[in-house]
DNA sequence: TTCGATGCAAACACTTTGCAAATCC
DNA sequence: GGATTTGCAAAGTGTTTGCATCGAA
């Protein structure tokens, strides 16, 4: 049973749902049954998704497209969500709650988002950022590449460029 | 007459136009007039852009919006030009030739790029790629804040958001 | 019972594409 | 002279928005 992060340093004891309700609290609006349903798709695993599979995911329970839309960035307001990457045009979508800072390796063959930590990188940001007056308030850092998976050719095929 | 980065390890006798000229030949592609004003406008100067910028850029010379864009997909293709960030839903672009690897602080209030190098963070994604497999083809690290110049307020003004 | 929220479709911003005419080698 | 490239405008994406209706507090 062992995780794959330590969760220590961040309270779970609140879901997602309760926080973005106090979240929307604060801003006069409200928990709608449309915005449950959103959140309750969102997080019922910690996949990455975009836009777009989430509005066919709730097509089935009849949530519109605008709607998603409105929400995803609510949610990402709110600190429940964010963009991490940017594939195929589209934005790639991650929990960022309950979940402890992480940045990406992307796989350019199959488009696979491995996850990774680093205190090392942490402290060297601060550093840079510190070095240059500049306040921090987080980073994105995608490392381009081709995964272990892709890496392994899975038997000996045709070359694709073979010298004449 | 400091320059900010040695450029040492890069061959800079070969002009972008020429490198180009090569990538494109290895295409069965032609150098033709409007890709040669395109390289001209890009490279007159070390900035970022967007598409947009540069076709406002180009209208001037009688080069469509259609032919930029094609374009800038060859550049980036030629290893002449990257992506390094995104700014109002625009892919920003830089120069990725005669000019060495480097990442980016960006500040959230003005919207500036401040550029910088760490040869420890190179190495720091080396290991970690490494200790997962992964063969790394490069990275995109955006540092997110505010810069030393938003930092520090022009002089005392009203509080955003006093305690009642 | 009052605002905020929804769904729909139209609008948007950025980018790509089909096609005939122009251009390059 | 034949293939590539261009410009134009139309089509494609992904996302946002105006508006009448609906619904949560």
């Amino acid at each position: 049973m062992s995780e794959p992060f330590e969760l220590a340093s961040v309270n779970v004891s609140v879901t997602p749902e309760e926080k973005f309700q106090e979240f929307l609290a604060t801003k006069g609006m409200r928990l709608t049954h449309e915005r449950s349903l959103i959140v309750e798709e969102v997080f019922a695993d910690h996949s990455h998704f975009d836009a777009e599979e989430l509005v066919e995911r709730l097509k089935k329970r009849n949530v519109s497209r605008a709607t998603v839309y409105r929400t995803l960035n609510c949610l990402e307001e709110a600190g429940l969500l964010r963009k991490v990457a940017r594939t195929n045009d589209r934005d790639v979508y991650e929990h960022d709650y309950g979940y402890p800072q992480h940045d990406h390796l992307i796989c350019g063959k199959c488009g696979s988002l491995t996850e990774f930590h680093s205190e090392s990188l942490s402290e060297l940001l601060g550093s840079v950022a510190n070095s240059h007056g500049f306040l921090m308030e987080g980073h994105r850092l995608e490392v381009y590449g081709t995964c272990s998976d892709c890496a392994k050719p899975p038997k000996r095929q045709f070359r694709k460029l073979d010298m004449i």
